[in-house]
DNA sequence: GATTAGGCTTCG
C-alpha cells in the first residue's frame, strides 16, 4: 500500500474517525482517529541519514472553537516526507491518521498545539484534496508563501479522461477504467520486466486484452479475483490479430478496486502520488453496479478444502504453514484453511531440516494441512513466501492416488487415493499464486474459520497447545514496506583473528568458541518487533515480556479501588488532593510529595500517587520528574504497586524492578543530592527495587551456499547491530523505525524486490547444559560484535 | 522511452 493516499474527498477512509486538532493528547489512544485541517506551513525536503527524508509541516483546523487550538505540527519521517513534498501544496486540505503524539518543542514559540504528530511507517497516511482553483491564501499562508519553492507539479492535480473500451482507436495512449475477466499472475518476461496480462469490459461489453510489462511486482495491477475493476492510465492502443490490446507505456500506473456493489473506494495501487477524484469514484460505482445487473463474469473458482474433489482445477485462499524445497523444479507448500477435506489428504514427507516454519504439527492440525506442490516457474514464487503469509493459489489441481514425488524414496510415495495438490507450471489459466494482505476481507474470512477451528479445537483437547501452528498464526506478515529500499552490510568491530568459515564448518565447532562467517538472513522471529522487545534482569539473568497498556491499565484500576480505610502517610510526605482537568469530567487523585523536596523548592522532581491510572502517571510524567504511583495497604500504609507493572514513570519511559530480586522493596524518601535531579536508579536503590533493563531478543535463521542455521540469537549485542537502545525502542518511534527498516533491508518483503545481502558476522557458539541432561545438549549462537552499516541512496 | 507477450490446463 502506499503510505500516502491522495484523494479529493478528504474524509478518512473506513473505519477511522474526525476529531478536532484541540483532542490531540498524549494520553489518547488515536489509532482510530484522523485529523483534518489545511496545510498552513510547509517545510523543505531535509535528507536525513537515518529516515531518508524528514519534513515538518503544520496544519490548521477550519471552524474551530475560539478558545481551542487549532493548529498541530506535523513531523513526517521516510518516504512518506517525500510523498508528502512531491504531492502537497500549501493550502491543499488534509486528514492524516496512523500517527503518534509527541509533545511539540516550539509550541512556546509558534503558539501551536502542545503537542505534535509523527508520522512514519506502514499506518501512517495522509490524505489530500488540492485548494480549489482561485481560492486564495490566507494571510497567514501569503506571508510564508514566498519563502517557497515554486510549487512542484501535483500529479493530484491533473485531470485524467478515461476511454471507453468501445471507443479505442489504435496507436493512440489512453487511461481505460475495466472489469476484469481474465488475468494472469506477474511472471519474468524474456526481457527486462515482468510481465502480466489481462482482460478487460466494460459497460460497451467490448473485451479488452491488456499486457503489463514492469520491472516491479508491485506496480502490477494487484488483481486478487475476476471482478475487480482496474484503472489503467497510459496504456497505448495495438493493433493484434483482428483487434486492439492495451499494453503499457512511460508513466503507466495501474488502481484495483473491488469490483463488490458496496465495497469501500480503497485502491491497490504502488503510486505514491495517487488520485481518486470524484469522477473515478463514479466510474467505479457505475461498473460495480453495471458488473451486478449482468452475468457475464464467468464463474468463481474459489473451493475451500473441505470442498475440494478428486481431478478439480480449483481456487485456494489459505494460509501457508510452512515450506521446503523438494527438488530444482519443486517446492512443497504446507497450507490450511481451517476447514477439512473429506478426502484423506497425502503425507509428504521432507527432512525437516529444509523445511522452513514448523516440522511438526498435533494430530488434529495435521489432518487439516494440505500439501501443495509447486513446480517449476512457481518455484521462483514460492521462493518469496514466508510461512504465516496468506495466499491465494490459482489453478490448483486436486491429484488423487499415488503420486510419484521427486525426492522422495519409493516407500514414501504409497498412500493410494489420498489428494495431493498440484500447481502444474506455466501459466495458462492464470495458474500462479499471490500473497494476500493482511487487511482483504478473504484473509479476515480465512481467520474467523481458523478461529472457529482453535476454539472448538481447545474445548475438545484442552490439553493440546499446538504452539507450532500458534506461532505461525499469530504471526501475520507486515505487508511490503513501500521504498524501503537501502544499501546494508554488515561489519564485524571485534579483533578475533579467526578465518572465515562455512555454516557447514561452524556446525561441527565444539561450543565455546567464537567463529566468523558470511551469511544471509533467510527469516527472523518475532515478526511483530514489539515482541522482540523484553525486560531483563542482570542481577538473576531473567527476562519477561513487557506488558501490554491494557494489562498494566488493569493494575492500576484495582489498585485505585483497594482498601481505603484509616490511613497513615510516612512522616516525611507531605499529602493532598489533586484534580485533573483531563478526562471528560476531570478527576482528583492523591498526591504525596516529599517535605525535604517541597522545601527547597523541587516539587517538580518526585511525586508519588494514589488512586491514578496509568493515563494519569503518564500525563503527570509531562510535569513531574518522576512519579511513583503508590496504593494503600491493609494497614494504611503507602506501598508499591505488585511489581509486574511499571514502578516509576519518567518522561515517556516507564521502569520495572525484577520480581524476584526486589524482596522487601517499599515506598521510602530517596535521598536527594540536591546537585543533580535524581533518576530512576537512585529511586529503584531508595525503594530496594532491583531495576529491570529493556532488552531486544531476536532469532535468526542464516543460510550460506550450503547450510541452513537456526537458533542464531541476537541479544547482547543487538543495540550495537541495530544502532538503537532497546530503551528507546520501547518508547520512541523513530527507534523502532530504524529497526525494522534494517531488518527489511536485511530479509526484504515479499513484493520489495530487494535482494537479501550477504552479512560479515560474529558468532559465539555455546549449549546451556540442563542439570538432568548433559548429553544432547543443542548448541546456540549469537550474533556479538557486529553492526550494520546502511548506504541509502536518493530516491528519484 | 528499446525489450518483453500476445491466456486456453501437467504429464511431476
Amino acid at each position: 500500500m502506499p503510505v500516502i493516499v491522495l484523494a479529493d474527498g478528504a474524509e478518512p477512509g473506513g473505519h477511522l474517525t474526525i476529531i478536532p486538532i484541540a483532542h490531540i493528547s498524549i494520553d489518547s489512544d488515536h489509532s482510530h482517529h484522523s485529523i483534518k485541517g489545511r496545510v498552513v506551513h510547509k517545510g523543505p525536503l531535509v535528507s536525513s541519514p537515518i529516515y531518508h527524508f524528514f519534513l515538518k509541516a503544520a496544519i490548521e483546523e477550519e471552524n474551530c472553537g475560539p478558545q481551542e487550538t487549532s493548529s498541530i505540527n506535523m513531523v513526517l519521517l521516510g518516504t512518506l516526507a517525500n510523498d508528502f513534498s512531491q504531492a502537497v501544496n500549501q493550502g491543499d486540505a488534509v486528514t492524516a491518521s496512523g500517527f503518534t503524539v509527541g509533545k511539540s518543542p516550539t509550541a512556546r514559540k509558534d503558539k501551536r498545539h502542545l503537542f505534535n504528530l509523527l508520522l512514519s511507517g506502514e499506518q501512517a497516511v495522509i490524505r489530500v484534496s488540492p485548494r480549489p482553483p482561485g481560492d486564495l491564501p490566507t494571510p497567514r499562508e501569503a506571508r510564508t508563501t514566498k519563502a517557497l519553492p515554486p510549487p512542484a507539479a501535483v500529479s493530484s492535480a491533473q485531470k485524467y479522461t478515461y476511454v471507453k473500451l468501445a471507443d479505442l482507436k489504435p496507436g493512440v495512449v489512453v487511461n481505460v477504467y475495466g472489469v476484469v475477466v481474465f488475468f494472469k499472475q506477474p511472471f519474468k518476461s524474456r526481457g527486462s520486466d515482468m510481465c502480466s496480462s489481462l482482460k478487460i469490459t466494460d459497460q460497451s461489453e467490448q473485451k479488452i486484452s491488456c499486457t503489463i510489462f514492469c520491472p516491479k511486482m508491485e506496480s502490477h495491477p494487484q488483481i486478487f479475483q475476476i471482478g475487480d475493476i482496474v484503472r489503467l492510465h497510459k496504456v497505448k492502443t495495438q493493433p493484434y490479430k483482428d483487434s486492439l490490446t492495451l499494453v503499457t507505456t512511460f508513466g503507466f500506473n495501474a488502481a484495483t478496486f473491488s469490483g463488490m456493489a458496496g465495497a469501500d473506494m480503497e485502491p491497490r495501487s504502488s503510486s505514491r502520488t495517487f488520485s481518486l477524484s470524484e469522477e473515478d469514484r463514479r466510474m467505479v460505482t457505475e461498473l460495480r453496479s453495471w458488473v451486478a445487473s449482468q452475468n457475464l463474469l464467468p464463474p468463481d473458482l474459489t473451493v475451500a478444502l473441505s470442498a475440494a474433489q478428486p481431478k478439480m482445477y480449483f481456487d485456494l485462499t489459505c494460509q501457508l504453514l510452512a515450506k521446503a524445497p523438494v527438488d530444482s523444479t519443486c517446492t512443497l507448500l504446507r497450507v490450511w484453511d481451517g476447514t477439512r477435506c473429506p478426502h484423506a489428504l497425502l503425507k509428504v514427507r521432507v527432512d525437516s531440516n529444509i523445511v522452513e516454519g514448523p516440522t511438526s504439527f498435533s494430530e488434529e492440525h495435521d489432518k487439516l494441512i494440505a500439501n501443495v506442490l509447486v513446480y517449476d516457474n512457481h518455484v521462483r514464487s514460492a521462493r518469496q513466501l514466508k510461512p504465516g503469509d496468506f495466499l491465494r493459489i490459482f489453478n490448483l489441481r486436486a491429484i488423487p492416488g499415488s503420486v510419484k514425488v521427486p525426492g522422495l524414496s519409493s516407500s514414501q510415495v504409497e498412500e493410494v487415493n489420498h489428494l495431493s495438490f498440484h500447481l502444474h507450471g506455466g501459466t495458462a489459466y492464470g495458474r500462479g499464486i499471490r500473497v494476500l494482505p493482511d487487511n482483504s476481507p478473504d484473509v479476515h474470512e480465512l481467520r474467523r474459520t481458523m478461529d472457529i477451528f482453535h476454539e472448538s479445537n481447545q474445548e475438545k483437547h484442552p490439553e493440546v497447545n499446538d504452539s507450532a501452528m500458534w506461532g505461525v498464526w499469530n504471526t501475520p506478515p507486515e505487508s511490503p514496506v513501500s521504498g524501503a529500499s537501502m544499501e546494508i552490510s554488515t561489519e564485524r568491530r571485534c579483533d578475533h583473528d579467526v578465518r572465515p568459515i562455512n555454516l557447514g564448518e561452524l556446525m561441527c565447532c565444539e561450543p565455546g568458541g567464537v567463529h566468523h562467517v558470511r551469511a544471509q538472513l533467510r527469516s527472523y522471529q518475532p515478526r511483530r518487533l514489539h515482541r522482540a522487545l523484553k525486560l531483563y534482569c542482570s542481577k538473576c539473568t531473567s527476562m519477561q515480556d513487557v506488558p501490554d497498556d491494557e494489562r498494566v491499565a488493569n493494575v492500576y484500576a484495582e489498585a485505585s479501588a483497594g482498601p481505603s480505610g484509616p490511613t497513615s502517610p510516612p512522616p516525611w510526605s507531605l499529602s493532598g488532593p489533586v484534580h485533573l482537568a483531563a478526562g471528560p469530567a476531570g478527576h482528583t487523585l492523591n498526591v504525596h510529595l516529599s517535605k525535604q523536596l517541597t522545601s527547597e523548592g523541587r516539587t517538580k522532581e518526585l511525586i508519588f500517587l494514589t488512586g491514578c491510572s496509568l493515563q494519569d502517571a503518564r500525563h503527570l510524567a509531562a510535569t513531574y520528574h518522576n512519579v511513583v504511583p503508590v496504593r494503600w495497604s491493609r494497614g494504611g500504609d503507602l506501598v508499591l504497586l505488585d511489581l509486574s507493572v511499571p514502578f516509576l514513570f519518567r518522561g515517556r519511559k516507564s521502569f520495572y524492578g525484577c520480581k524476584q530480586c526486589s524482596e522487601g522493596a517499599g515506598v521510602r524518601e530517596p535521598t536527594a543530592d540536591g546537585e543533580k535531579i535524581m533518576d530512576e536508579k537512585d529511586i529503584a536503590e531508595a525503594f530496594g527495587v532491583q531495576l529491570m533493563t529493556f532488552v531486544l531478543l531476536l532469532k535468526f535463521r542464516l543460510r550460506d551456499a550450503g547450510d541452513t542455521l537456526d537458533d542464531v540469537f541476537l541479544w547482547r549485542d543487538a543495540e550495537t547491530f541495530f544502532g538503537v537502545s532497546a530503551e528507546d525502542a520501547a518508547v520512541n518511534q523513530q527507534a523502532q523505525d530504524q529497526i525494522r527498516q534494517t531488518l527489511d533491508s536485511l530479509c526484504p518483503p515479499e513484493g520489495a524486490g530487494g535482494d537479501r545481502p550477504w552479512l560479515d558476522l560474529c558468532l559465539a557458539a555455546y549449549n546451556v547444559i540442563e542439570s538432568n541432561n548433559i548429553e544432547n545438549t543443542p548448541t546456540f549462537y549469537q550474533i556479538c560484535h557486529t553492526s550494520t552499516r546502511s548506504h541509502k541512496h536518493l530516491q528519484r
